[in-house]
RNA sequence: CGCGGGGUGGAGCAGCCUGGUAGCUCGUCAGGCUCAUAACCUGAAGGUCGUAGGUUCAAAUCCUACCCCCGCAA
């Protein structure tokens, strides 16, 4: 008999497991949560998630409370008498009767290698602090944010070049994978959760747009990190002085090049790139984007926007 | 009605305010120079200036409507 499952989630991330378990004959999901509608788009219109979109296109019921501790919410959920509520990237805090709610409690897909980068940005962190590996966690939820018992987890290298974009999108198939894979195994007993080490511990918090602003007394790897890690979004920005103004721009694709000099110098333009100092070391921009334009390479850019070197 | 930028030879832009010869950087092609080159020199091809109306002797430029793209914001 298939378990009946309760799916919440909200962001891109989810959507993957999502669409896992929909496809998997040892499940039936029978309800999602998502967020409610949020404005979106250039009309600021409120929009579905993609996690209801796919629930909508698969005819399930949708329900989307403001705050999912509301006791009336609470009671909805009991009435689904899941076996399991499945989490990812759902966006709210659940209480302690939600998690008590199931009988098999509340299992959540994090994309991090826990206890390593519990919270809400752990794929941008494990590229700015240029990990070698990252993965992801299957856990039962306690109380603490991503703190519960471990019940699964798989690693994957990073790429050198790779950015946050790319590398939830390997997360979020590899999470749902390894989600479908463990629930079976999980509800028969044959997994042991295994409690998180709290010493090593640490902490991933929220990025926020101005985490994307460059810094030239920074070193240069520090900074290609940065545009690795905040791939797509705040995007790592600077102002240049294009036809004497200061404009926004914000850069996607660099390399590190052992040139010093003056932090914010621009040094050289060619069509390899657009090379600029940094703390330690340059930065050759290869890849970037005007305000109100679009993303160009360095060569494009260059042939209708002159940048003199200072 | 959330705010804003933009659609000009293949690419990226200037020109628009103050209507009157289609400009710049790059690419392409041909030739030259060079030991050599993505360097340099010379020449050439290539554009219904987003679409439809309007104003005018004359519209890329001013007016109106529409289509499409992008950034901010979330």
């Amino acid at each position: 008999m298939p378990l009946r499952i309760v799916f919440m989630g909200t962001a891109e991330l989810a959507c993957a497991s999502l669409r896992a378990l929909l496809a998997s004959p040892d499940f039936t999901v029978a309800a999602v949560v998502t967020q409610p509608d949020r404005p979106k788009g250039r009309d600021l219109k409120p929009q579905p998630s993609g996690v209801k979109k796919i629930a909508v296109e698969a005819g399930l019921p949708v329900l989307q409370p403001e705050k999912a501790r509301d006791a009336g919410f609470v009671t909805n959920l009991a009435e689904l008498a899941a076996d399991l509520i499945v989490v990812a990237a759902y966006g709210q805090i659940l209480p302690q009767s939600i998690l008590d709610l199931p009988r098999f409690g509340c299992v959540n897909v994090h994309a991090s290698l826990l206890p390593k980068y519990r919270g809400a940005a752990p794929i941008q962190w494990a590229i700015l602090n240029n990990d070698a590996e990252t993965g992801v966690t299957i856990m039962k939820m306690s109380a603490g944010l991503d703190t519960g018992d471990i019940l699964t987890q798989k690693a994957t290298p990073i790429g050198p070049e790779e950015t946050t974009a790319e590398l939830h999108d390997r997360l979020a198939l590899l999470g749902a994978e390894l989600l479908i894979s463990t629930l079976p195994e999980y509800a028969a007993g044959a997994i042991v959760p295994k409690p998180q080490d709290n010493a090593a511990a640490t902490h991933a918090r929220k990025i926020s747009k101005e985490d994307g602003r460059i810094d030239w007394t920074m070193p240069a790897s520090a900074l290609r990190n940065r545009i690795r890690a905040f791939t797509p979004w705040p995007g790592a920005y600077a102002h240049l002085t294009i036809r004497g103004q200061p404009r926004l721009v914000k850069f996607w694709r660099a390399s590190v090049e052992a040139l010093h000099g003056q932090p914010g110098q621009v040094l050289r333009t060619d069509r390899d790139g657009i090379v600029i100092i940094c703390g330690t070391d340059a930065l050759r921009i290869e890849q970037l984007q005007l305000e109100g334009g679009r993303k160009m390479t360095s060569a494009e850019f260059l042939a209708g926007h002159p940048i003199s070197c200072s």
